[in-house]
DNA sequence: GCCAACGTTGGC
DNA sequence: GCCAACGTTGGC
């Protein structure tokens, strides 16, 4: 089983959006970054977890865990034209984007902050903390997992 | 294939 | 709102 971040703005799309869905799943869909459209089509699982990820609000950090309950499908807003992640290049027969679909676990009582996160030692080369790093989803190690949920 | 210009991300 | 960092685009 791996385990992924899995990066949202709570104004467009937060934790407590995926909470209020039926069974608490959702589509991860209008990801528009082929690294992390590889993630998910080359190598998620059915099974994986996740953190949820606050960005781009008052106070980043992971809010949540998930898990994957559907393996990589088109993803068919690109094709729509009404939808703000239309792609042109996109079409029926190459959709060339994909999604998942991803159940909620657990919201956590608190958020691990994005501070937190980078004043723990052991955490310094987590992906997310990386300089410049901007991908919406990225891999979490076996050892990162185990040290952020020792912290919720 | 190079690379400048542009758009986006996301913390602060 | 600022701005550094990065990805994408498109002319050549």
């Amino acid at each position: 089983m791996a385990y992924w971040l899995f990066k949202s703005e709570p104004a467009t799309f937060g934790i407590d959006h995926l909470a209020a869905c039926d069974k608490m799943i959702d589509s991860w869909d209008g990801v528009r970054n082929y690294q992390a459209r590889n993630f998910m089509r080359d190598q998620m699982k059915t099974g994986d977890r996740g953190f949820f990820y606050h960005s781009n609000c008052a106070e980043p950090g992971i809010v949540g865990m998930v898990k994957i309950v559907k393996e990589a499908s088109p993803d068919l807003t690109a094709l729509d034209q009404g939808d703000c992640h239309y792609d042109p290049k996109a079409t029926m027969e190459n959709p060339r984007w994909v999604m998942v679909d991803v159940q909620l676990v657990k919201k956590f009582k608190r958020t691990i902050t994005l501070k937190e996160l980078r004043d723990h030692p052991g955490l310094t080369s987590m992906t997310i903390l990386q300089k410049g790093n901007r991908l919406s989803i990225t891999p979490v190690t076996q050892t990162e997992w185990d040290i952020i949920s020792a912290l919720v």
